[in-house]
DNA sequence: GTCAATCCCTACCTATAAGGTATGGAATGG
DNA sequence: CCATTCCATACCTTATAGGTAGGGATTGAC
């Protein structure tokens, strides 16, 4: 499995649209800029994390993206997932099966991983991690300011 | 982060010299037959994981490996960071820190995530799958099946 | 109606790496 | 002495990550 910069960048933008919810459109320059992230090629995430139903475009002048339900109701998973594809560890853990064997004892450690690592994504919600980056801005003596 | 066929291949290999633990040397002719492992591409993998301690190569002829300690005290933690480097899900969530911010709260995902990996890697023991593989081949009885 | 901002789409580029293969050497048992 | 085995190095091929480029299509503001 891999993590790639695209669940990095990806959701360090969807953080910076929860703590905007309900503020009307943010353009993705905006984020691009305050989350450091290549303008380019997040626009191509934002358009992937559209596809998988996880924020709502609006076109046009003084448009741009908000999340398409509460940051309560959207999770690490659905981020991770809407950017990587389906979460799985290796090659054999997946629900493919590797030819090799009809059951090993290898595949029962991947797939054991994945579980895990699906269930800490699964229980993160952006919510909370906005919550979390407001306290940390608010407390920290650092120029990371989120309006 | 990720997990390669690497792991994968090393995994199995390290499963196949603990079920035969205490016998001699193993020859990597004979793992890569058996694991139907690249033969040439297994003995690269036996070199990083006898330089992180975990076997013990016998050369000349009737050679091989085995492994260095006993297989319960060998975790598929030492396998795949042998093979892989340093469990590390992101370059944020890294050691090393982002230079985005002090702290993020994206950050703290990743970190959980590794650490959610690395305890189920690190509760893993080679000896413990060895006995499931065995369990496995003699008659699909063995405690980890999968339906 | 124009214009600038913004999302949308497709194509392209480049460096790295994964996943091997090839060749030859050095040790060792029979 | 010789087949077997590990050891070391170098090389190859393909896919992918991580972008960049250049334009369209929509819309709000003037």
């Amino acid at each position: 499995m891999r993590l790639t910069a695209r669940s990095e960048y990806g959701l360090l933008a969807l953080i910076d649209l929860a703590c905007r919810y309900g503020g009307g459109p943010v353009s993705a320059r905006g984020v691009a800029e305050r989350q450091k992230i290549p303008p380019k090629f997040l626009e191509q995430l934002f358009v992937s994390m559209r596809q998988a139903g996880l924020v709502t475009a609006v076109r046009g002048a003084r448009g741009g993206f908000e999340l398409s339900r509460d940051p309560m109701a959207i999770t690490v998973l659905d981020v991770v997932e809407a950017l990587e594809g389906p979460l799985q560890p290796t090659q054999c853990g997946g629900g493919g099966g590797c030819e090799r064997s009809p059951v090993c004892a290898a595949g029962t450690v991947w797939t054991r991983a994945t579980e895990a690592l699906r269930d800490v994504f699964a229980t993160t919600s952006l919510g909370t991690l906005a919550g979390s980056q407001t306290a940390i801005d608010s407390g920290e003596r650092g120029p990371h300011r989120t309006a």
